[in-house]
DNA sequence: GTGCGAACGATAACCATTATCGCTATCAAT
DNA sequence: ATTGATAGCGATAATGGTTATCGTTCGCAC
């Protein structure tokens, strides 16, 4: 357990209270903005800190790394291709199943990344 | 359909005859190798139109993009965080949940990635 | 043969992330 | 309270995969 120094509490606290899916530029610009001095390294070792920590989440995508409040319950996101939201899903029968694929192939799994791009509901409707 | 030019013919042979997952700077190492003089972006250049043609398929790790020969069949990927080696897998129950729950968030999905990290079966005996 | 558009090769630029380095805050022991 | 060790901080340089630029070349229609 790293030490939960006050920048690291100051990027926390700003992930816990919202929904977004931070990047480490946006959450750096935006912690700023507020009033606070903190380098953009800090926010990156911070963040990284954190994650391992179990105190926030992330999603790898495929330009950059985004951050989300931790949540007890895992699941995985869908990332719009238009506005480039997300959103969260959740669903035990697909989790089971990469276990039980990756137990066939001898594979041991430590984790996984599932990602479904397209279009979201909002955008769906604009076009 | 982009043309397909001498190099990329090249690249294209390149990756069929292989069953590997090469990244760009791999491919044009080994090309330059084998006595072909080729441009790295030239590399990244005709990986994309193979790509957009369906002549190549591509995986998107957290820090570069693979490319593998072209299948028929549409298939998910295991990459062992130990050796770095890339293993294929198929499930359609899997594929048929992503796309119902995609529907129930009125979400249109286009394409999807699912990745499993672990300890290949290989890497998982010798430790 | 000429013209044109697409692709090439070399290289600079981009951009997210990580490493470096000197400085500072924290905290336990004195 | 002072010291000393350690971890973290901020500024900035470096890294590394990918993309943009630009002058040149190739292939094909006319």
């Amino acid at each position: 357990m790293a030490k939960l120094t006050i920048q690291r509490q100051t990027i926390l606290n700003l992930i816990n209270a919202s929904n977004q899916h931070w990047d480490a530029d946006e959450l750096a610009r935006e912690l700023i903005i507020r009033g606070h001095k903190i380098g953009i390294a800090t926010v990156y070792r911070g963040l990284a800190a954190l994650e391992t920590d179990g105190l926030v989440n992330s999603v790898q995508l495929a330009d950059k790394k985004r951050y989300e409040r931790a949540v007890k319950k895992h699941h995985d996101h869908m990332v719009c291709t238009k506005c480039g939201s997300i959103e969260e899903f959740a669903n035990d029968t697909i989790e089971a199943l990469q276990k039980v694929v990756a137990h066939e192939k001898g594979f041991q799994m430590s984790g996984h990344q599932l990602i479904l791009f397209g279009c979201c509901a909002r955008c769906g409707q604009q076009s």
